[in-house]
DNA sequence: TTGTAGGCGTTATCAT
DNA sequence: ATGATAACGCCTACAA
């Protein structure tokens, strides 16, 4: 290692002269040792070495029209189920040889877009999308460039777009008739915001279906909509028990929402199962601490399906386009058979 | 919008064509409007969506010198205090005109190495790094290299680097500190692994800071260092309990560990804060809902401040090179004063 | 096996 | 204000 020289902008042509031949000998001799001596490729490892010389990564993209750059698109990376994804994305891409662009679209699909074409025009080779709604502009903006890209955390084949994840819907539904087996009859559902989020439309859209293939109908009144915080759990509780009779079981479409319905449910004098059962969604790390109830989600395999799929359509290799990934319903405390004893009308004390 | 076009390689030269200017001032028209006549600027503009251009970001690299990209190494994304800080980073950058490589060290500093060359060969502009100690060679590397970086979670201006964070070991002696307020004498540590983890070797380092200032010695068999999970939470305050008389008070490295701690105590039956008080270090989205006192960390605005150093620094324009950023005691339910009686020898219970 | 030379798409420089 | 031309650093035919 030179130490006192300021060797910036050392290119490939240094790297040949001081190794004794041809700029094109001494790319080959990095990138195709193959094709080269191994007296070559020994001088032009030293001259490497003793320059300290870096490719150029620009000129190698322009050249070879190959940036190894996967993008990824995420709602938000505040919010561990995403940022569990985006880890193991990483990593693999990392083995793969790919590096990862990062970017959010708060949720919203005209940003997403935005943030979509903006990622290509960095070089992204393949895109990883969150969910299955997007701006239609976005399918076509990829299909046009013919830019491979897959919908995560979500399945929905039908659609004709490449998935790697999970039917949000079938997996309340899942939820749901796991609380109608266990005796309840009166689910109230605790929703993120649905709009422009598919999958909190379709968490939702699931116990609705549950009901209706039942034969019974989800009451508009069992659904509240809050912002994906403890707080918007407690006050999503809050709502539902103002609304009559209080539901036997309360299905949250994350387990934060979940953990805020339990800790108003504490606070509120209310025994988890024993009054009123509560499910989450994601298997957050604090889940299992917390005793509850919720659906496990495979999001370090989402992550890694991804790489392994891009990687896979950027190399010509074949690789199916869709891949239904299992989630599991983890039955641990917060949820139970409904109590016998009507429940007794406590809702004033609910504020 | 050309739909039926399957419009890849479109290139300025095409616009400029179209638009009846030469190349140069089609590029012109696009990144130096001011310079350039309205009309040509609209005719270029029309060309360019009708033939749904979009720049080669390569070749622009290239040849400007400038990637507008900026990368971070991290440890890992899956922790929710790091998740956040690129969150704000990303967004920050993003409105600065930047994008963001994100890429993973897992904690092992050659790893940490090779993947800021690789940051740096892809483009990045600048860099930020999470920590202050790092392999030697990675600061030659950038320093040789004249690329602007930024050490964050840790403040040490006097090792002569960039700096937006806060003083860990500091902080865990003003925790130590209350605890001795609080009329505690005798504090258990859990800290995560101090390899190649300056934050958490700080942490352990201000607890016997704050006892040396008290002219006392923290003893060894009051540290233990466990994975960052639950269950190390579980198994580090199981393994103070073995050690004699119990500790009155536990210093956790981070909240993950704590709520792990508070968990085993709940198992076995110690009333927190009554028979012993856990403090937390992050103050984690949860910590409020389990009432945990704990140490927040400005995990957001480390991230916004390492968006706004590196671009000013790269535009030149003047900011100072440390930031010393406030961390905040919030005193919640788990930390009291130690009760009168002698602490019972009870560490049998704990296995 | 190695050298030579042209071009990837853009922006900078120098004219006009 | 605009046009022409030359790089930016690398890779890859093609020639030797």
């Amino acid at each position: 290692m030179d130490k006192s020289s300021t060797n910036k902008n050392i290119k490939l042509s240094d790297v040949a002269r001081l190794a004794g031949c041809a700029t094109g000998t001494a790319s080959r001799a990095l990138s195709r040792p193959d094709m080269v001596s191994k007296d070559v490729i020994k001088r032009v490892q030293a001259a490497v070495e003793k320059l300290g010389y870096t490719p150029n990564n620009a000129a190698k993209s322009l050249r070879s029209r190959r940036s190894n750059l996967i993008g990824i698109v995420i709602p938000t990376i505040d919010h561990s189920i995403f940022a569990q994804a985006v880890n193991a994305l990483e990593n693999r891409l990392s083995q793969l040889g790919y590096s990862l662009l990062v970017t959010t679209s708060q949720f919203d699909l005209k940003r997403e877009l935005q943030q979509t074409q903006m990622l290509v025009e960095r070089g992204s080779e393949g895109v990883v999308l969150v969910g299955r709604m997007h701006d239609p502009e976005l399918y076509e903006f990829l299909r046009i460039r013919g830019i491979p890209y897959i919908n995560t955390y979500a399945y929905r084949p039908s659609e004709g777009h490449p998935f790697v994840g999970f039917d949000n819907s079938k997996a309340t539904a899942q939820i749901a008739e796991y609380l109608f087996t266990l005796g309840h009859a009166d689910i109230g559902v605790i929703s993120g915001a649905t709009k422009d989020n598919d999958r909190a439309t379709d968490r939702v859209a699931g116990v609705k279906e549950a009901y209706r293939a039942r034969g019974k109908e989800l009451p508009p009144d069992r659904i509240t909509e809050q912002p994906y915080t403890i707080s918007g759990g407690r006050e999503g509780l809050r709502y539902l028990l103002s609304k009559g009779k209080r539901p036997t079981a309360v299905v949250c479409s994350s387990d934060i929402l979940a953990f805020g319905a339990l800790s108003e449910c504490n606070a509120l004098g209310l025994h988890v199962p024993e009054d009123i059962s509560i499910i989450g969604f994601d298997d957050h790390e604090l889940a299992a601490h917390l005793r509850l109830t919720t659906m496990q989600v495979p999001a370090v395999e989402i992550g890694q399906r991804a790489a392994e799929y891009l990687v896979a359509k950027l190399n010509g290799d074949p690789v199916p386009d869709h891949a239904e990934l299992e989630v599991r319903l983890i039955a641990r405390g917060t949820a139970g058979p409904p109590s016998r004893k009507t429940a007794s009308a406590r809702t004033e004390k609910a504020r």
